[in-house]
RNA sequence: GCGCCUGUAGCUCAAUUGGAUAGAGCAUUUGCCUACGAAGCAAAGGGUUAGAGGUUCGAAUCCCCUCAGGCGCACCA
C-alpha cells in the first residue's frame, strides 16, 4: 500500500515539476527515498539539493518554492487525505508526512489480500531461470553447497512472489573427467574389498563414502571373487556412481527443503550432434579459428582476457564446449534471462561463458552470475577444516542434522552472497535471542498466543479505521508494513535474499518493542484492543510470508 | 606479475546504492516479570569508516595511489 502511494505520489510530483518548470529548466527526475529516521518524515526527496547548480539558487531556497507548490497542488488532488503535511530540512530536503489515514488503509489492505500480501506483477512473468548448487555427481553436498541451496531457492521464491516466471534448474555434469576417476575409484575400493592390490588414480576420490559404494556395487552385482572384475566395463562403473551419488544429493537437498523444478543432464543436452551444431553456429559468424591442432573460441571479441580452447588437439572438448550448449539450450528454451549461482572459485569462468551468450546473439546481461562467498564454520571459537581435498570437507548433512534446516537455512542468509560468511554452529544451535532466527519466530509465536488469549477472552480484531493507533511505536510498526513489497524488490535489485532477512529482523524488533510498551488485549479499552489485535496479525502475516519466501517454518507455538 | 572481491565499534556485520547525528547483535555495565510468552524490552560506554589525495551542496559509498587479507589466472572440470 505504502509502497504503491509512494510510486503514485513520485508521478504526480514529477508531473507538477514539469508542468511547472517543463519549458525553463529540466529539473531531475523526482525520486522519493525513505529517510534514515521518522522524524525526517516517511518520503524524502532530495531533487532541490540535486537542481541547485541549474537553478543557480541555494537548496533551501528551491526547496521552499517546490515545497509550496507541492503543498498547494497535493491539497487539490486525491492525494490530500494522504499526505499531511510537507516540510523542509536544511540543506534542503523536502520531507513529506502520512496522515494516520494512510497508515490505516495499509492495514486494511494487508488482510484483503492476506496471505498474498505483497504479491506483485512486477517481474511481468518474464521466462527467467536459476541454475544453483549443480554440484558434480562425486561426491555428497558441502557447506559451500548449502549455502547456494539456500541462496538460491529463497532468491527463487521471492522472484516468483513478485511476478516472475521463474524455473529453478540443476545442471548434471555426468561426463568428463571426473565422471571417469569417479569409476575408476569406485573399481579401486571394490578390488581392495575382494582382497585385491589397486591404488587410487592421481586424483582419485578419497572419501569414506566410495569404499561404501564398492561394498553396494559388489553385492547388487553379485560379484564374488575378484577374477570378475577386469570383465566389467568402464561406464558400468561410472553409471553406477553418477546414479548413485545424484540420490544421495537429490535427498539432501529435498530435506533441505529445496526442490528443483528441472535436472538436466549433461549427457543428455550435450550429445556429440548438439555439440557440432554449436561450433558450427560459432564457427558460420567466424567466432571460431584452428591453432596448433586445437579449436579456439575467440571470447577476447568480447571482453575475455584470452581466447579458449574448444576441442583439444587431442580431439576431446574442453569443459567449455559442453557449457557452451547447454546455455544455448537454454535460451532455446525461451528464458531471457538466466541467473548462474557459482562459488567464488569460478569466478574466473565468468567472462568466457558471458562472451559464449554474446556469440549465440544474446545480450551481455542475458546471464547473470551470482558468485555466493564461503562460509566458514566454527565450533566452540574452532574453525572446523574446509579442505576438499581427501574429502575431509564439512557436509551440508552435518550442518543440517547439527542445527536444524531452519536455523541453517537462515544463517547460510544472513549476509550479503557476496560476504564472506561466518557460521557459528553454537550460535545456531541456541534457542535464544542470541540466535536470530529464534528471535523472528519468537514474535510470529508470540502473536499466535496473544490470539489464543484474545479467544478466550472474546477479544475480536477489527480490521478497518484504525484511527485509534497513534503511539509512535504503532505507526513505526505499520509503515514497516506497508513497505513490505519494496523490500522484495530490493531483493531483485541486488539479486540477494538478504534484504529480506534483514527486513524480517527489523520488523520483528519493532513488534516487541510495541509488544513490550503497550497491552493489545486490554479490558477497559475493547476498541482499542480491536485495533492494536489486528495490527498484531498483520504483522503475523508479514512475518509468515517472510518466513516462507526463505524456506523457514514459521511456528505457531515454541 | 595481472584480474575479481573484501577492509566500518574489542568481535560478527548494517548503512535505503551519493544524503540528514555511520547503526544493530555479541561482549561489558545497569534497570524492567503480581504482567498478552523475560526466547522479550529500555539505557550507558565504545568510531580519524585501513591510510593519503581527488570529484561536489554532500563520500563508508565514485576516481587515483599505497598497505593488508581472500580467491582466481589450463589444450583441468
Amino acid at each position: 500500500m505504502l509502497s504503491q502511494l509512494k510510486i503514485k505520489l513520485e508521478s504526480f510530483l514529477n508531473k507538477i515539476a514539469k508542468d511547472s518548470f517543463g519549458n525553463e529548466i529540466s529539473l531531475p527526475q523526482i525520486e522519493l527515498e525513505l529517510p534514515a529516521d521518522f522524524i525526517y518524515g516517511d518520503f524524502s526527496s532530495n531533487v532541490a539539493l540535486k537542481s541547485a547548480k541549474i537553478m543557480k539558487k541555494p537548496p533551501l531556497v528551491i526547496a521552499e518554492g517546490l515545497a509550496s507548490l507541492f503543498s498547494s497542488e497535493i491539497k487539490k488532488s486525491e492525494l490530500s487525505e494522504y499526505i499531511e503535511k510537507i516540510e523542509v530540512k536544511a540543506p534542503g530536503f523536502i520531507n513529506f508526512y502520512l496522515s494516520a489515514k494512510a497508515a490505516g488503509q495499509t492495514i486494511e489492505m494487508l488482510f484483503q489480500e492476506e496471505e498474498n500480501y505483497g504479491k506483485s506483477n512486477f517481474g511481468k512473468k518474464e521466462k527467467i531461470q536459476i541454475e544453483f548448487v549443480s554440484a558434480n555427481p562425486t561426491g555428497p553436498l558441502s557447506v559451500a553447497h548449502a549455502r547456494q541451496a539456500a541462496v538460491g531457492d529463497a532468491l527463487a521464491n521471492i522472484l516468483k512472489y513478485i511476478g516472475f516466471d521463474v524455473t529453478k534448474e540443476y545442471y548434471v555434469n555426468d561426463e568428463g573427467n571426473q565422471i571417469v576417476l569417479l569409476g575408476e575409484s569406485i573399481k579401486t575400493r571394490a578390488i581392495e574389498i575382494l582382497g585385491g592390490q589397486a591404488n587410487l588414480p592421481e586424483n582419485g576420490y578419497q572419501g569414506e563414502y566410495i569404499k561404501d559404494m564398492a561394498q553396494i556395487f559388489i553385492s547388487e552385482n553379485k560379484i564374488t571373487k575378484l577374477e570378475d572384475i577386469p570383465s566389467i566395463k568402464h561406464e558400468k562403473w561410472m553409471q553406477f556412481g553418477v546414479k548413485y551419488l545424484m540420490d544421495v544429493i537429490r535427498k539432501e537437498l529435498d530435506d533441505f527443503r529445496v526442490h528443483f523444478d528441472v535436472w538436466s543432464y549433461q549427457s543428455k543436452k550435450a550429445t556429440l550432434k548438439s555439440i557440432a551444431g554449436m561450433v558450427e553456429g560459432l564457427r558460420a559468424k567466424g567466432f571460431v579459428y584452428e591453432h596448433e591442432g586445437a579449436v579456439w573460441f575467440k571470447s577476447t571479441q568480447f571482453g575475455d582476457d584470452k581466447d579458449r580452447v574448444l576441442r583439444k588437439s587431442d580431439g576431446a572438448y574442453t569443459y567449455l564446449t559442453p557449457d557452451i550448449v547447454y546455455h544455448k539450450d537454454k535460451f532455446d528454451r525461451g528464458f531471457s534471462r538466466v541467473f548462474n549461482i557459482w562459488g567464488p572459485d569460478h569466478h574466473g569462468y565468468i567472462p568466457r561463458i558471458k562472451a559464449a551468450a554474446q556469440a549465440l546473439g544474446h545480450d551481455h546481461n542475458s546471464i547473470e552470475v551470482l558468485i555466493v562467498q564461503l562460509a566458514t564454520l566454527y565450533k566452540n571459537g574452532e574453525v572446523l577444516s574446509m579442505s576438499t581435498r581427501k574429502g575431509q570437507y564439512v557436509s551440508m548433512r552435518e550442518v543440517m542434522e547439527e542445527v536444524g534446516v531452519d536455523a541453517a537455512r537462515f544463517f547460510f542468509l544472513m549476509r550479503h552472497i557476496k560476504a564472506h560468511l561466518d557460521f557459528d554452529l553454537e550460535l545456531a544451535k541456541k534457542e535464544t535471542a542470541e540466535n536470530p532466527v529464534f528471535y523472528i519466530q519468537y514474535a510470529y509465536a508470540r502473536i499466535n498466543s496473544i490470539n489464543s488469549k484474545a479467544e478466550i477472552a472474546s477479544f475480536k480484531s477489527k480490521q478497518t479505521d484504525f484511527c485509534l493507533l497513534k503511539e509512535e511505536e504503532e505507526l513505526v510498526l505499520i509503515k514497516k508494513i506497508g513497505f513490505f513489497t519494496d523490500i522484495l524488490i530490493s531483493c531483485y535489485q541486488q539479486l540477494d535474499p538478504y534484504p529480506l532477512v534483514s527486513y524480517l529482523l527489523d520488523l520483528a524488533t519493532s513488534f516487541h518493542r510495541f509488544y513490550d510498551r503497550y497491552k493489545v488485549i486490554d479490558e477497559g479499552n475493547k476498541e482499542l484492543s480491536a485495533e492494536r489485535l489486528a495490527l498484531a496479525n498483520a504483522t503475523k502475516v508479514t512475518l509468515g510470508i517472510g518466513l516462507r519466501l526463505l524456506g523457514l517454518s514459521t511456528p505457531e507455538r515454541m
